[in-house]
DNA sequence: TAAAATAAAGACAATTAGGTCCTTAATTTT
DNA sequence: AAAATTAAGGACCTAATTGTCTTTATTTTA
């Protein structure tokens, strides 16, 4: 579904926004340990949410990561998974012919639209802050 | 969503399915150049289908690949599915979570699991028939 | 019986995704 | 100013997926 890539930026701002809450910022160290994820790999793609102005990133010590002011109300998950992943979520065939469409649609198509439509709404319609919520209350969980 | 595999397998079987109504084996490379296919890799995940009782192979002269009786009504999609790229399409976890459970869940669970819920009941809902008969009205593709 | 046609099987190669390491740059603390 | 702390960047490595090739086994046709 999700590249190892994409749960791991997800995973990552969520705790990101949750120290953000607390007016903390995240260090990278934190972060790989908290979402048990690869420091080094994790660490690139957090370069991308960054250059992607969802998170702000600063160097040096007492540095680390942040969500700014009230982004997380705005920020959309589909934001996210767009930043690492792309939009082939949404776009790709489910059996793989080139490109989905209507007047050319596989034997699938009718069938996963709808579905495929649903997930996309779902992550249209999620914010960062809806996310944090969960695990700040500690009905959610990062790892395990 | 669907490995590559598995991709061709449902793409393939629905070949298969429509020549078998026809009285005509397939040959792989028929099916190959129908499905648009890499043949020899295809080969592979038909060899799976067949030992999981799918398709039945015939060697030889006018050989081939077939869909027994009035299989193709009862096999689902969900057989090929599990056969090639086994459940963890409906089990694993959204954003990488060891597994996915209700009481650990993932910030994105409770959103995902409908999304995913919906999934499995299509593929466990259609059978090989559904999707082989809009192929041969002409109504939908099996390549480009 | 020999030849042709087909799938099965296994070794191998290429590509992509996932992950690591090392050096550099920027910032803060001492 | 020097040292410590942090992220950025790039080269590199590893594992999984995807794809190819060659040989063998089975069946039918001539
Ligand atoms: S054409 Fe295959 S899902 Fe739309
Ligand atoms: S725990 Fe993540 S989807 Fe269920």
């Amino acid at each position: 579904m999700f590249s190892k890539a994409c749960e791991y930026a997800i995973r990552a701002a969520i705790f990101i926004a949750s120290e953000s809450e607390k007016d903390k910022r995240a260090s990278l160290k934190d972060i790989a340990r908290e979402i048990d994820s690869p420091e080094a790999f994790t660490a690139k793609t957090l370069q991308k949410l960054s250059r992607s102005g969802i998170i702000t990133s600063t160097k040096g010590a007492h540095g680390g990561f942040e969500v700014k002011g009230d982004l997380s109300n705005t920020i959309m998950i589909s934001q996210i998974v767009l930043a690492i992943d792309g939009d082939k979520v949404y776009t790709r065939c489910s059996l793989g012919l080139h490109n989905c469409s209507e007047d050319h649609p596989c034997p699938f198509h009718s069938r996963f639209k709808p579905v495929r439509n649903g997930l996309q709404q779902i992550v249209e319609n999620t914010s960062l802050k809806d996310l944090t919520s969960g695990l700040v209350s500690g009905d959610t969980f990062l790892k395990i």
